[in-house]
DNA sequence: ATTATCCGAATGTCCGGACATTATAGCCAG
DNA sequence: CTGGCTATAATGTCCGGACATTCGGATAAT
């Protein structure tokens, strides 16, 4: 399995590795502690730390101090991840696309809104309508509606700013990060309404990209309702397979 | 910045990256050894490393036996990253849908097929025409082309085998994996030929995906151009931030 | 019965030292 | 000038020990 010349630490680790995958440990089962596992294979305790590092490291353990070493997977899963640097570089053309703020105010969640907000019944939420186009093109590339959570009515300000991103706005404003995004594609006719605007043919296919931006603790604090004519949409996305979550 | 409380190598480490982040040591720039920093922070060389290693882990830094360190990037930066454990995941229905397979066999790579798949005209490909639904559905979710390496063919023995996915069947009989995946999501008018297919109306919105399967070296392994109708494709992805690579 | 305190067990932090491995640079012989 | 050897410097591996911190449970006090 492992070469001759194979660490120490290295070898402990595969062989704890083994005995998690063989079902020795299961689990939710407590690995051998450092003290044990420093017997059993007469190693000294940095070595064995450094091995159950590893099995940390691959998420297959998760260590407490005055409890011990829990086994929490039973194989280091290989999974397959895509990783951006910025939201902006998902959006495709949005990087370089100027907004255009077509109408705003606030709006009382309800009916067809509520059923997109969830938990959100009841609440006022500030409304933008907007249209993004870049430089030199003739008509727009996205139809966008814009709702924001009333603890940051604030953004409203600067939302004409050239550049302005509800995300970053509420980041740097507020001081409170964008944990997560969640995103729904899917596809429909184009509506008449947004088709005038986005100077294509109602009926015509289109993309429907719903997203979700979520604070800390599952904060609802942005969404966005965006429709794309499918001549002005195109998204790629690369999914890169690695078992470390080291190894650049 | 840090507690009182901090243990040392977070002092140290902190005080690396601030000295990074501020150019004192630029990008491609070595880090001062593990000596250096015993000396200039006046810990033991356990302390140094185990502060170099959080670097290390946030790829600020590179480490090389023999070398050094080297500095790698200026700041830890935040990424936001999605991440499924199987592709299946990606695929939305397709993992419960079973494969039909309509036609197949072999075909020369030219004309608009080349344009799909770069540096690889005038090669012959083995390609499968199917479709996928689900048990109970009457029409079928979508309808899919698959173009498969040559050096690949062997999987058309097994690809009738029920929850047969070609990416999993050339892991299995080649033990080669799949490394990376490229999908690229558009949108058109639901063509005339698939609708029939497919049971949905020429013209209405449709999804085109196209998937990448790419091994070692950026091999091409295989391609899908898949077809689905509006009303049975929803495609949601979970972006997170974390900067940590670990911290799972 | 409830609360507070203490103790033991486990991981976390930190030190000192020793030798192994890897890569560079420079010297030297062919 | 080229090839190989060697010295050197850096990280990698490994040992031993010590004390700190954290957590759960047992014990004692209310």
């Amino acid at each position: 399995m492992l070469g001759a010349s194979a660490p120490r630490y290295a070898v402990v680790a595969q062989a704890l590795m083994r005995d998690i995958e063989r079902g020795t440990f299961k689990v939710g089962d407590m690995l051998p502690t450092e003290a044990d596992i420093c017997g059993k294979f007469g190693v000294s305790r940095h070595t064995a730390r450094e091995a159950i590092r590893r099995l940390s490291d691959a998420g297959l353990v998760r260590r407490r101090a005055g409890i011990g070493t829990t086994v929490m997977a039973r194989t280091a899963s290989a999974r397959y991840t895509a990783s951006v640097s910025d939201l902006t570089e998902l959006f495709v053309y949005n990087r370089e696309a100027r907004l255009t703020i077509l109408a705003e105010g606030w709006v009382s969640v309800k009916g067809e809104l509520a059923a997109l907000l969830p938990g959100t019944d009841g609440q006022r939420w500030y409304r933008f309508v907007a249209q993004r186009h870049v430089a030199g093109a003739t008509d727009p590339i996205v139809y966008t509606e814009i709702l924001v959570h009333p603890a940051y009515e604030g953004i409203r300000e600067r939302m004409r700013e050239p550049g302005a991103m509800v995300y970053k706005l509420i980041e740097e404003m507020y001081r409170e990060q964008v944990v997560e995004l969640r995103q729904e594609i899917s596809c429909l006719a184009m509506p008449r309404k947004i088709a005038k605007v986005l100077g294509a043919r109602a009926g015509s296919p289109a993309l429907r990209v719903l997203r979700y931006y979520v604070g800390q603790r599952d904060a609802l604090m942005s969404v966005s309702i965006n429709t794309y004519p499918h001549d002005r949409f195109n998204l790629g996305t690369r999914w890169r397979l690695d078992w470390d979550k080291k190894q650049s």
